[in-house]
Formats: structure tokens, C-alpha cells, sequence
DNA sequence: AGCTATTCATAAAC
DNA sequence: TGTTTATGAATAGCT
């Protein structure tokens, strides 16, 4: 008895939406590896559960399929600052929170008793998903912004260093260095994918 | 007639498996959209065709979830540093947001006609307050967090600059560099997705 | 690119 | 969680 036309909405229902998640999970990870070699295409598959677990599926290496993303969707850049503030990401969950207060706003100025239950159980749900959102899109973001950060200045310390002793080495010579700040810095210990 | 049971091997017939790719991927894709939207998973789908044409599909940035991936996938630290995860700040901020998800549970599970308007009244203002919380430490912090490391990286890359000029001028040399000079080229580092 | 006959996927119930 | 089953969906082979 599956019949009944499916509305494609998130599922109410947390264990049915568990139970359909693990079944059209495994329906979509196999019809994954059936086009890919049906059709010799790579496929690369991530699947994080409402829970934060990942699934994955590659028909070859992932990291293998990743690079080639990473190559085919970046193709250029020139200037080495790509602006952190003003990236896309940024910008939506700006957008998110604006949005959450707002609702909170309104939600505030509502009188309450006026509300139908409908109304308020919306404004929740909203409320929800901003925050889920929130959280589990802007820390993870901001997160690996800083990763991401952290290793270019790593790397950017170690060619440093490496200039510096080649320096000493070839000539003897003790640089002065205008500044040194933070390169001894114990912290900036690589952080590695 | 679609009879006869699949083999799943390659499609021998170069026309038949670009129709067969067509088909499928666009299947594939749907199902991806669905999982998502049905179970609220978050869903990456990478599909290069046999002729390195890439098709993607992500339930929301793609680089979100590359990101995500990536910190997933990642080892566990090793080295000392108390890492940004697990400073205080971080942690205290960790619990507010898990007290305003509990609220909103409570919320959500409370019959809202028996809530009396002074009880919403209150959720509501922990949530306003939490949030704010959230936005105003948790977004500072970070926001501060990438631009000291920013502002680290920019020094150290001028340092570095100032090396290499330093060591051409007074020795018209070039130095072989070891490895990265990832200040040439931005999108060498392999960290970045 | 459309059209069916058929297999496949899967929602609900157990 | 696994199995069953009725029904809608996907799609292989044609056109």
C-alpha cells in the first residue's frame, strides 16, 4: 500500500521521516552506482542526515571527484583576497538571520490571544529552521573559514621560514625582519583536511 | 517496453547510454531533491559524464556541504592547542542554543490554546534573547576570529614579500622555492573547496 | 523528443 | 530493523 500520490514535503512524522530517509537513501545510492556504470560517469554522492550523519557514495576516489569539482568550478581567481565578508554564503545567512528576527518581531508585536494556533505554529517552525539553519550552515561555514585561513597562513609561515633559513644558510646572513608577529606561534600548528 | 531485466554493465552503444544518462540523471537528481526535501537532509550530487561534463545538484550550497564534508571527514586534532571549538566562548554559546532549542520543543510540544499568553510571552523573549545572544557574541567572536587571521596572514604575506625582494635585490637571485608559493597562485591550495 | 510496457522503488502495515 | 504487498514512478526500447 504505497499508493496515495506522495507530496514531496518534509515528512511530520520524525521516525516515519527516519524510516523513508533509510529506504530512499539506499534507493538513491544505488541508482547512483547504476548510472555510473551504465554511463561511465563519476558520481559523488554526500548525504547528512537531519541528525549530521554522513552517507556517501563515489564511484571513484572522492577526493578524486571532489579535486575535479574543485578544478571544473574554479576555474579562475586571480586576486589572492576573495573577500570573506562579501561571499554568497555570507550574504544568505545574513539574509537568515534577518529574516529570523524579523519574525521575532512580528511574533512580539502579534497579540497574542489573536493568533490562530496555525499562525504561531508557522512563526515556530520558521523559528526552527532559521536556527537550525544557523546553525548547522553559518558555524559550519564560519568554521572552516577559519580552518581555511589558519592552513594558508600556515602555509604561508612555513615558505617563510623556508626563505629565512635559506637565507641563513647560503649567506650566512641574520635577516632583520620587520616584524616577526606570530611565526613562532605554536597555535598556527597545521589544522589538515 | 522497458522490459527484460536490467543488467547493470556498461551500455555498449554510445547513443543508447547518452539516452540512458540523460534519463537516469535527471531521475537521480529528482530523487536527490526529494530525499532532501522529504527527510531534511542535506544532499550533494556530483555527476561527470563520460565526456567530463560536470551536472551538480546540491540541496543547498554546494560549498556548504563540500564544507561540511571536509570537516567531517577530517581527523580528529591532534596537536595541544585548545582549539576554537572548545573554548569557552564558544562552549557557552553551544549552550545557549541548545537551552533555545529545548524552549522551542517545549514550544512546539505544549498545546499552545493551554499556554497562557504570559508563558509564550516568556518563550518568546528567551528565544529573542538567545538569538540576539547568538548573533551578537557567537557572530562577533567569529567575525573577529577570521579577521585577526586575516590581518595574520596579510602580515606574514608581506613579510614574505619583503624576503623575496630583499633577497633578489641584494643578490639578483631567484630561489627555487620547496614547494606551494601559494601566493602566486590562490587556488593551488589544495585545502580550499 | 514523446510513448507504453514493464520493471523498480517504496509507503504503509506487519 | 526486516519482510510483504499494493501502487505510483522510472525507464528501456521504439518511434
Amino acid at each position: 500500500m504505497a499508493g496515495e500520490k506522495r507530496k514531496i514535503n518534509r515528512i511530520a512524522n520524525a521516525s516515519a521521516r527516519q524510516v523513508t530517509f533509510a529506504k530512499r537513501r539506499r534507493g538513491l545510492f544505488k541508482k547512483a552506482q547504476e548510472l555510473s556504470i551504465l554511463c561511465e560517469a563519476d558520481v559523488a554522492l554526500l548525504v547528512f542526515s537531519s541528525t549530521g550523519k554522513l552517507y556517501q557514495y563515489s564511484s571513484s576516489s572522492m577526493k578524486t571527484i571532489l579535486d575535479q569539482y574543485i578544478l571544473y568550478s574554479r576555474p579562475i581567481q586571480k586576486d589572492g583576497k576573495p573577500n570573506l565578508e562579501e561571499s554568497h554564503d555570507i550574504q544568505r545567512i545574513k539574509q537568515q538571520i534577518k529574516n529570523i528576527s524579523q519574525n521575532l518581531r512580528k511574533l512580539r508585536g502579534k497579540e497574542l490571544e489573536g493568533s490562530s494556533v496555525q499562525d504561531l505554529e508557522e512563526l515556530e517552525e520558521q523559528l526552527d529552521m532559521g536556527l537550525s539553519s544557523v546553525r548547522s550552515r553559518k558555524d559550519e561555514y564560519l568554521m572552516m573559514e577559519i580552518n581555511e585561513l589558519q592552513q594558508k597562513g600556515t602555509r604561508i609561515l612555513k615558505e617563510n621560514t623556508d626563505l629565512r633559513r635559506q637565507l641563513k644558510e647560503r649567506y650566512g646572513l641574520h635577516m632583520e625582519n620587520n616584524e616577526t608577529s606570530g611565526n613562532k606561534d605554536p597555535q598556527s600548528s597545521e589544522s589538515k583536511i
